[in-house]
DNA sequence: GATATGACTGTTT
DNA sequence: GAAACAGCCATAT
């Protein structure tokens, strides 16, 4: 039941190391979530004690909600952000044994 | 059971 | 870069 599901998305935002950040979609995909919308409403109802700061959504800008806060903690954390930016493409979180490719631009 | 809502995403215009 | 549209799932009323 989505009970399973729930911990799961639980378990995986837990899983964010420090320092790095995560996309909604990233932990609907690595949760099995079927939809973000998922992970969204976990966290708004559950997600009181995970770091919730970390997860982001696709273009880096927090929950508007929170935007505040979340940029915050994220700062505390070593993450800066650009206003109300953070740069997915250096503090995007990676699952272990997942190596970056670089642009076709030799983009960093 | 239908409608509306929400910590969302991707494509198209 | 912004706005519109469609998809996506669980709750609340």
């Amino acid at each position: 039941m989505d009970d399973e599901l729930h911990e799961r998305i639980r378990s995986v935002i837990a899983d964010v190391p420090a320092g790095t950040v995560a996309t909604y979609g990233d932990i609907a995909a690595l949760s099995g979530a079927p939809s973000p919308r998922l992970v969204g409403r976990v966290l708004a109802e559950d997600g009181h004690d995970l770091p919730w700061q970390r997860i982001l959504r696709a273009n880096g800008t927090p929950a508007p909600h929170l935007a505040h806060e979340q940029l915050e903690r994220l700062r505390g954390e070593g993450v800066l952000a650009d206003g109300q930016r953070v740069d997915l493409r250096k503090y995007r979180w990676r699952p272990d044994g997942v190596a970056e490719e670089d642009g076709p631009d030799g983009l960093f």
